[in-house]
DNA sequence: AGAATAGGTGTAAACGTTTGCACTTTTTTG
DNA sequence: CAAAAAAGTGCAAACGTTTACACCTATTCT
């Protein structure tokens, strides 16, 4: 990389007046004569000049840059959080690093550093499971972190999710007055802080206030190919009713039933949780909570923004409105 | 923000050394005396020092990021491609700021143009519409650009793609040899340079060589409800035959003939162009031209570390080959 | 042994901005 | 109309690194 071709200076020079005049009417500080800014415009303008972001970054120690956590891209449900989070990004002028952190050869703790190091001036953590390594380094640093679809139970970062445990009392409450008796729940790291503290005590709960004794819950099903697989172990357990954290492992488990010759919803009803585009177009199309992922992003960028220009935020601990979409996977009677 | 707490400074003085050799540590040059380095190590150690990767782009004038650019995050087509950078990416020690450029506030030329004034080592464009602002930017700019999933007819920038033409002929002549003959073609933006001067071009040199005068070609198709809107056209203009470029557009057209009462393929051979989870999901599942994704993000990342380098790059418009998947939505006879 | 080379370290300038402070000029005020 | 306040501008230090250069010491070579 070559040395940049027009600085500040040069356009200062050029214009007659000092590299801090130049700043202020790069920066729209309104402390500068119309006369002087014009002309300094003027001369950026002829110059190409563009202000070097690394340099202003380190001089103002800010970069207008926030860091995104998040465990795979090419999950819908993060995407779809990041694209809520983009949107509100670019409104205030952020960019946006995106750290996947799933499968690799970076810990978390190391990846997380590097955003760190990066000097971003916020960081939104998507993943489901904060490690205490995480947790310590968000407890080290002053940057704000805020979390999107997750929660910690140890320390209180700012959080924006949804109501799960009553979500997926719902949900289930659906398929129980379906006739179903037979519940099932299917879910990833079932040491996710989402399963661990939320969605698997509300189906707990759920059995006990209606006093089934048969628990069956599924664990590390993370993916299509577990949900298709997982199928003939619910046939065998004989399962009646599922609910589903991840759209592709239900999409899995459906197909896996139909390719059976089985039944849904007759047979099995199925009620997936994130309502991602992926459990819209099967069919039968998938009964969903629907969880607003675009909003929880663009809410929890908002709240960061707040942060980090140390406004303000009333409410840290965000919990959005879901829905729970009837589709044709559920008898819905 | 502040000050940072712990700099190089600090360091020094702790470990009773320059800067200079601090800095020589901290990026593994060897011309260090063991003991010196020993010591260095564990006074960073022991002050929690982290090197403020702003200050070391200043001097070094390197980022360690490069700039992805992307119409819409939450298409599965860019997230597998970005997928494949991103894992190269890591390799390589490089973070990605990604930058969303479809129905934006900000025009292209200006996300560009905000990636560069970050001072990002390198971009990927996998957008699929060059603009003409875009290219000037990306010729007037030293930064290497190399692009993903799309080409450019007028500049000669560096590119990953598969053969369209051939594979698009390829997925014609299927349906063709399975007796439909009245094809039609449906594709997002006409003016996508893959579209205007591969696939279309394809379609209408396909049809020549079989004499057939009918040309159906369906433009602006851009999503599933776009695709769900279009089947009633393609009934009325009697297309037996489609091959569509978007995933999510196949699967809205699939699932309106199901809806219709159609059946795919005897009524309606489908066969889609980028092989995302979403196409193989549905029933029946679709025939796909499989384009390599996540090998075409890494190939492209690849090659940018070599041009970010200087090092020699000996094809600068590699082929990756794909795969037409015959799945349930063309006969195959 | 003396010369040449390699290894190890420090000094200080550079990277391209922002910003506190001081100063000058203009405008407002009573 | 003088004094006070506000507006406009420049100077220079700071931000936290890297790196060219110089220097000194230890090693290798003939």
């Amino acid at each position: 990389m070559h040395k940049q071709e027009v600085t500040i200076y040069d356009v200062a020079r050029e214009a007659k007046v000092s590299m801090a005049t130049v700043s202020r009417v790069v920066n729209g500080n309104n402390n500068v004569r119309k006369e002087t800014r014009d002309k300094v415009m003027e001369v950026i303008k002829r110059l190409h000049y563009q202000p070097n972001a690394v340099a202003q970054g380190l001089a103002s120690k800010r970069t207008t840059t926030v860091g995104l956590v998040v465990p795979d891209l090419t999950n819908l449900y993060f995407a779809e959080l990041s694209k809520g989070i983009d949107d509100i990004a670019l409104l205030y002028k952020y960019n946006i690093i995106i750290t996947s952190i799933e499968n690799r050869l970076m810990k978390e703790e190391q990846a997380i550093q590097s955003l760190l190091n990066k000097q971003v001036d916020g960081v939104i953590y998507m993943s489901n499971r904060l490690s205490d390594k995480t947790l310590e380094a968000f407890e080290r640093t002053n940057t704000p972190v805020v979390l999107a679809g997750t929660k910690d139970n140890h320390t209180d970062l700012p959080s924006v999710t949804i109501d799960y445990k009553k979500a997926d009392t719902e949900a289930l409450n659906l398929m129980f007055n379906d006739g179903k008796k037979n519940l099932a729940m299917v879910v990833g790291d079932p040491n996710a802080v989402v399963n661990s503290e939320y969605r698997i005590p509300a189906y707990k709960q759920f059995l006990k206030d209606h006093n089934i004794s048969e628990e069956h819950i599924y664990t590390n099903i993370k993916d299509y190919s577990d949900g298709y697989n997982l199928y003939s172990q619910l046939v065998k357990d004989g399962v009646d009713g599922v609910i589903v954290t991840r759209d592709s492992s239900a999409v899995g488990i459906l197909n896996s039933a139909i390719d059976a010759g089985r039944n849904v919803p007759e047979d099995l009803e199925i009620v997936t949780a994130s309502a991602t585009q992926i459990a819209s177009v099967v069919r039968p199309a998938l009964t969903t909570i629907k969880q607003p992922l675009y909003d929880m992003g663009a809410v929890a960028m908002r709240m960061l923004t707040k942060l980090m220009n140390n406004e303000e935020v009333d409410d840290t601990n965000i919990e959005l409105p879901y829905e729970l979409l009837k589709k044709q996977s559920t008898l819905n009677q």
